[in-house]
RNA sequence: GGUCGCGUAGCUCAGCUGGAUAGAGCAUCUGCCUUCUAAGCAGACGGUCACAGGUUCGAAUCCUGUCGCGAUCACCA
């Protein structure tokens, strides 16, 4: 039982015995800083029970504890605030009896729980991935191990918008200008060749579209007549009609795209189990919507497209297939989601990592795959999140305005290098140790960066201000774990025996090693809590507190240079172990620990 | 216009199911490297929690309205 479950019932108890009333709830928060004690109890909601004056009430009750339960040291009231001291025996106690120091914080898999289907990333293939792409990956990734952390099965995956006009554009304008440019020929990156052309045509299509109004065309007229448009569309009808030069042509296209994309992931440090193509699911959406026009669930209009009505909803209607029979958007998702079930018939629930710009989107897709019978669909939750935005407004890829995610991950690993290099540290590392802990701390300032804002807020990127690395940053983690592995090596060379068997019971606390303990035992509530609201950042800032106070310990307090050996020991075990929550934490956002920096 | 989200220190953000004097970092200023890594520590300065009502013993937190910012309401994805 928990301290704070059995404090609880010995308050019920107290009350009872005092007052004579029964009471079933107690409010409890932990004591300020300025106050002395662990715990406090609040008295006030007790007033709707109990006659009386708070600090009255607050005393009896206190009184009671200290005698009655085993933990209680002792009491102060202060107004309606009953503050408990705790006895030190309890905190040793716990780091005595912790098992398994190495997965602190994470749950076993629940054999009972469904698991879960976390989508991220879902790139389109006509252009490289940029800065909001690696907020969706972060988020998607760090959620992920979250869920796994806090016990559940999971499954990460995307899917790929790899059909539409948008590729088809930069097909065409790699036929027309590419002179058989690869990858391998150009040396560059395979997204990057490609968007190279989907800018290429771009261009191309504007200056058509100048002509033809030159020519007296309206803009509209030339909007829509320019011929470089029309024959983009013509290859994507032959696309839809399995044209096989077109379709080798957009294999081979897409395929340089996944190569490149690959890349950054690896670079990015996120992985996934499996991947859908828009490709081949649309069918299936395609499927399941006749299905629902023939049980009267979607209907069709006189021009032969086909709605869902949502206004039993409070919404509008919504288009699922096009006059033409086409396929759009909506049909696609459908189609995903009912394979990915297929796919893995024990999951229960999905998390869509996808921008708030299609929170009516999802709303509406969750709502239609309920009318088609999916029980499922209850368990369906789009992680909305912000979009990541600069100082002149939003990243605009025609305007040359995107923050590129390669780029950008480079120019952090810089920064991390200028940064060492003035601080001087890495005398002794080779060439390629440095080049590792560049890539290690630039990285780690990125996630942190973007992980610890919660994430329905948007954010402002500043490309001309680099992103810190010093205070609440990634790097003031890194450096205080570093730092840890530093004393875990000198606790080593001294042979001082700072294991959890060595820990004695007549210990006494420094008022900062009880804060760090208390800390560290919030932990598995921080994890359990980041799954339920889907929020790494709640993690990121619970880290970030326990660093704090580690390093005021660090500062204050010696560690390795005390008389008592055993004082020594104690405290190396208490490093090791900040050091291992610190990693465990770390670890759910995928910012990775450098020994030494 | 309808719907959804956001609004906390000069800037970037915390603030859990309502609780004690609203907290950090950056920036500015003061101290601290002959002791375990100064990417650090100790401290100072900085607030009408957008605004107005309401509920409550108690509101940054819940409700209503107003204002501001953003998104969305496509036979685009």
């Amino acid at each position: 039982m928990s301290l704070q479950s059995s404090i609880k019932s010995q308050v019920i108890a107290a009350v009872k015995s005092i007052f004579d009333i029964d009471m079933d709830t107690v409010e409890f928060q932990t004591t300020r800083q300025e106050f002395e004690g662990d715990i406090t109890v609040v008295v006030f909601p007790m007033l709707k029970y109990v006659k009386g004056n708070p600090a009255d009430i607050g005393e009896q009750i206190g009184v009671y504890l200290k005698a009655n339960h085993d933990e209680v040291e002792d009491f102060n009231v202060i107004k309606g605030f009953l503050n408990l001291v705790i006895k030190d025996s309890y905190y040793l106690n716990f780091l005595r009896n912790l098992k398994n120091i190495q997965r602190w914080g994470y749950q076993d898999l629940k054999k009972n729980s469904s698991s879960i289907l976390v989508e991220y990333s879902s790139p389109n293939t006509n252009k490289p991935l940029h800065l909001g792409h690696v907020r969706n990956v972060l988020l998607g990734y760090s959620v992920s191990e979250i869920l796994k952390a806090s016990g559940r099965k999971v499954y990460k995956t995307q899917v790929i918008n790899d059909r539409g006009i948008h590729i088809c554009k930069s097909m065409l304008a790699w036929q027309k200008y590419g002179d058989g440019e690869t990858p391998q020929s150009s040396g560059l990156k395979g997204d990057k060749l490609v968007g190279k052309y989907y800018v290429a045509f771009d261009k191309a299509y504007k200056a058509e579209v100048i002509k033809l109004m030159e020519a007296g065309k309206s803009e509209e007229e030339a909007k829509k007549e320019a011929p470089i448009l029309i024959q983009a569309q013509e290859m994507l009808r032959k696309w839809e009609a399995g044209d096989t030069e077109v379709v080798a042509l957009w294999e081979k296209l897409n395929q340089w795209v996944y190569d490149g994309f690959e890349k950054t992931y690896k670079n990015i440090g996120v992985d996934f189990d499996s991947y859908y193509y828009e490709s081949k699911t649309y069918l299936l959406g395609k499927e399941f919507i006749a299905q629902g026009l023939k049980s009267g669930i979607f209907y069709k209009k006189k021009d032969g497209s086909v709605w869902c009505d949502l206004s039993d909803e409070g919404l509008d209607e919504k288009l699922l297939l096009r006059s033409d029979g086409t396929a759009v958007y909506m049909t696609q998702d459908i189609g995903t989601a009912i394979q990915r079930v297929k796919d893995h018939p024990d999951i229960g629930g999905m998390v869509y990592t996808v921008g708030n710009e299609q929170d009516y989107h999802f709303k509406v897709l969750f709502i239609i795959l309920r009318k088609l019978g999916f029980e499922w669909a209850d368990h369906l939750v789009h992680l909305s999140y912000g979009m990541v935005d600069l100082p002149s407004g939003k990243m605009k890829s025609r305007e040359g305005t995107v923050v590129d995610a390669d780029d950008l991950i480079e120019e952090m690993a810089s920064t991390a290098e200028t940064i060492s290099n003035e601080l001087g540290k890495l005398d002794g590392y080779s060439l390629e140790e440095r080049k590792t802990l560049y890539n290690e701390i630039g990285l780690g300032a990125l996630k942190y960066f973007i992980l610890k804002v919660d994430p329905k807020k948007r954010i402002l990127f500043d490309p001309k201000e680099s992103i810190d690395f010093q205070g609440n940053t990634g790097p003031f983690i890194q450096y205080t774990y570093a730092r840890i592995q530093s004393i875990l090596r000198k606790a080593d060379e001294m042979d001082l025996k700072f294991k959890q068997a060595h820990i004695t019971l007549s210990y006494r606390f420094d008022p900062k090693e009880k804060n760090l303990i208390k800390t560290i035992m919030e932990f598995p509530q921080v994890i359990q809590h980041a799954a339920d609201e889907f929020s790494p950042a709640l993690v990121a800032n619970y880290i970030y507190d326990l660093v704090k106070e580690f390093n005021s310990f660090y500062q204050n307090v010696p560690i390795l240079g005390v008389e008592d050996k055993r004082v020594s020991e104690f405290r190396t075990f208490l490093s090791m172990l900040v050091a291992q929550v610190i990693f465990n934490g770390c670890s759910v956002l995928g910012i990775s620990l450098p020994d030494r920096m």
